[in-house]
RNA sequence: CGGGGAGUGGCGCAGUCUGGUAGCGCACCCGGCUGGGGGCCGGGCGGUCGCAGGUUCAAAUCCUGUCUCCCCGACCA
């Protein structure tokens, strides 16, 4: 009857474990060359998931899927004084094609600002043409020294959104408006994962942005985790681009643009929040089995039974799966579902159908317990909807348990360095900031007393959040 | 680039110090029993021990060279 441990003790041994659950749980494994990652379809049904909910929020916010290129001519990054310095590094080069050295070498896109910098250029001649609002789909890759599955491959996908505005003001506005009703608004209510909002330092910025808005969550180790970034550029790209408008007066002036991102990062990020000692665990609007009905025997009609169980979830709108593999033995069936961590699975089967009865577990919960076979189905909607509440509840908890107030730099460093720290900025300071990045610490924001965005980094009052990071 | 470690059936490992017929677990195949939490019993397939050279009657084991991979750090969504 015991559950048996499947993974490793993600107390002991968190990135162990976090291998475990990507290999037992089929999510992905590495590819052939260096830091690049396979997603098998378990994994990528997580990220396609991801993807459906991100991007009904970004239409939500206006803005239109496009797609540019893979490959970028070298001249473009360069155009960009400080783009060019961040990337420069983890550049891959495509220097010959069709046989034949290339004129100019094309590099693999680390990101496309460049590419949408010249077209955006193109598109936009009159104020009448702003705001545009562009985002793709799309891989990347950036050559990384030290790869991780999912958190950091040389090749990883997402989402990049890219859009020109009339002024700063404009631009601030949609930069923060994504942030918040894209980003944190996808962290919060669906998976479940509470996110300290904020702006980076300078030294933690974008490169070539004036601001940098970031998402961090807090994984079971404490340690933290970069989840999405909202970046204003400033005149930095309209410029070494030329994207320019003419504006109500007759005056050409250059546009305001921001980027925005979100990665396959979210997947680790999903697993490293919730998972624990029994593998994966998926909040249910995520998940992309939210239900699974499983066949324990098929005596007693159990099968017929289990079938007619999934077809009245899916009617009801759960995205429910039938097992009925039972030349596996249930033991292994039962440990497969936990490990890929689908929040509710029904065991139907001979003993409890003689009854009227199957077994209902919650994957967040240890009891299991027996209900009315024909009642069962209306009330799982709502028990889903339980789980997604409660997995926010428990993650937050766990997030303010991690959370230390530090009223000295030493103390931030001690606390930053098992947990998360917060501090007043002006008592930190650049100074500090780079004294604490020796032991490994880093400022991963500055927000505001009660959380919320700053307008700019000389607002007084702000906090330092600092934690290590992956 | 700095610091550690590992290369042995498909996967994970032991054996190396102290040379002497290549082993274990998982997976796989066959048969049977089982079946409400990774089943049990029996039988079987599969490896010239990363590569090259050397020492020796004899090398996974000792010596020399070489290649590859992993982990920690620097870089980062």
């Amino acid at each position: 009857m015991a559950k048996p441990p499947v993974v490793s003790d993600p107390q002991e041994d968190f990135p162990q474990w976090y291998q475990d659950v990507l290999a037992k749980a089929e999510l992905a494994e590495s590819g052939p060359a260096r830091g690049t990652m396979v997603i098998r379809p378990y994994g990528y049904a997580l990220w396609e998931r991801i993807q459906e909910e991100v991007n009904t929020r970004i239409k939500r916010a206006g803005a239109e899927n496009v797609y540019f290129p893979l490959l970028i001519p070298e001249s473009y990054i360069h155009r960009e004084a400080e783009h060019v310095e961040g990337f420069s590094p983890e550049l891959a080069v495509v220097t010959v094609a069709g046989g034949k050295e290339l004129a100019e070498p094309l590099v693999i896109r680390p990101t496309s600002e460049t590419v949408f910098g010249e077209h955006m250029a193109r598109w936009v001649s009159s104020y009448r043409d702003l705001p545009l609002r562009l985002n793709q789909w799309a891989n990347v890759v950036r050559w990384e020294l030290r790869p991780r599955l999912f958190l950091r491959t040389s090749e990883f996908l997402w989402q990049e959104g890219h859009t020109a505005h009339v002024d700063r003001a404009d631009a601030a506005a949609y930069a923060k408006q994504i942030h918040l009703d894209v980003y944190h608004d996808f962290f919060a209510n669906v998976l479940a994962i509470p996110v300290f909002l904020g702006r980076k330092t300078a030294a933690e910025r974008f490169a070539g942005a004036i601001n940098t808005f970031t998402c961090e969550g807090v994984m079971r180790d404490r340690k933290a985790l970069q989840l999405a970034t909202s970046h204003e550029l400033g005149q930095n790209f309209a410029k070494a681009f030329d994207i320019a408008y003419t504006d109500p007066e007759g005056k050409v002036r250059h546009a305001w643009t921001t980027s925005w991102g979100s990665s396959t990062r979210m997947v680790g990020g999903l697993i490293m929040a919730h998972g624990d000692e029994r593998g994966l665990r998926v909040p249910p609007r995520v998940a992309p089995i939210q239900t699974v009905v499983v066949v324990v025997r098929d005596e007693e009609g159990a099968g017929e039974r289990a079938g007619e169980l999934v077809e009245r979830l899916t009617a009801l709108g759960v995205r429910a799966k039938l097992d009925d593999a039972t030349h596996v033995g249930f033991g292994r069936r039962a440990t497969d579902w936990e490990l890929k961590g689908v929040p509710v699975r029904i065991d139907v089967g001979p003993r409890d159908l003689k009854e009227g009865n199957v077994t209902l577990g919650r994957r967040d919960e240890e009891q299991s317990r027996t209900v009315a076979i024909d009642e069962v189905a209306a009330t799982i909607p709502e028990i889903l909807e339980q789980i997604q509440h409660d997995m926010l509840a428990e993650a937050t908890r766990f997030r303010e348990s991690s959370l230390v107030d530090a009223a000295t730099v030493e103390e931030a460093a001690e606390a930053g360095g098992s947990g998360v720290a917060r501090i007043p900025w002006a008592q930190l300071g650049v100074d500090g900031e780079r004294r604490l990045l020796d032991q490994g610490v880093s400022v991963r924001c500055l927000q505001r007393e009660d959380g919320s965005l700053p307008e700019s980094d000389d607002e007084t009052g702000l906090v330092a959040i600092l934690a290590r990071a992956y």
